[in-house]
DNA sequence: TTGACATATTCCTATAAAGGAATATATAGT
DNA sequence: ACTATATATTCCTTTATAGGAATATGTCAA
């Protein structure tokens, strides 16, 4: 079996630092696809296959005003991703407290 | 160019399905590739498998005990993961709470 | 209709991957 | 040394890319 396709969920379409890249430039405006090309100096085709992956997945949205698309993120798509890594974030505060605590006994112990 | 290898990052290591479910299994305990295949059950050579993948991308850590490979998570590994999505999410909620904003004006103006 | 601009799609190639089966390596016990 | 257990690796097949080049589609303007 081959890995699963970038257009079966967020995690996968994120897999791609270009697609990444694509998300943030759309995260607080929406823009043409001409103006990502620009932006990103990529290929036109490439950013119109991206693009593509992104609204498979839903995480992008996009409208046409004439001859333009214009695309934008739409950052709910990403609390999938968000939510998950959320569970180890706790975890890893969690593991900062107990090393502080450990670390401020040690002193008081070395102080006493 | 094909996909980048899923041992060339956390994003791209993430990716699969069951290999995040190893991560979640292996958060709070450490425990021996067995035990892994038994609660996932997967086959021995698959678990493996996707534990090198994870351990290159030092998703996971391990320490051997007689015939035994001990695994765990490591969670600060996944930060880059959810430090990128916390810009969405400040901007969902931001967006969440614009909504909010408006629908309580619009109420206002209706009873005034 | 013709031409120019904007975007999407198709075809191609090289690379990567996941699962399954079989096998190799490592360690403990006798 | 031999056996059993635990884990890792190799080989094979099928599938899915991502990028580049070329081309198709869509829309406006004269």
């Amino acid at each position: 079996m081959a890995r699963a396709a970038t257009t079966s969920d967020a995690f996968n379409a994120v897999a791609e630092p270009r697609r990444r890249d694509i998300l943030v430039l759309l995260a607080l405006t929406e823009r043409p696809v001409n103006e990502i090309v620009a932006a990103l100096h990529m290929e036109q085709p490439a950013v119109s296959k991206h693009l593509q992956v992104l609204r498979k997945v839903g995480l992008v949205r996009c409208r046409r005003d004439g001859r333009h698309m214009y695309y934008r993120t739409d950052a709910e798509a990403i609390r999938p991703l968000h939510e998950w890594t959320e569970y180890f974030e706790k975890l890893w505060q969690h593991q900062l407290l107990r090393v502080k605590e450990r670390a401020e006994q040690t002193t008081a112990g070395e102080k006493s």
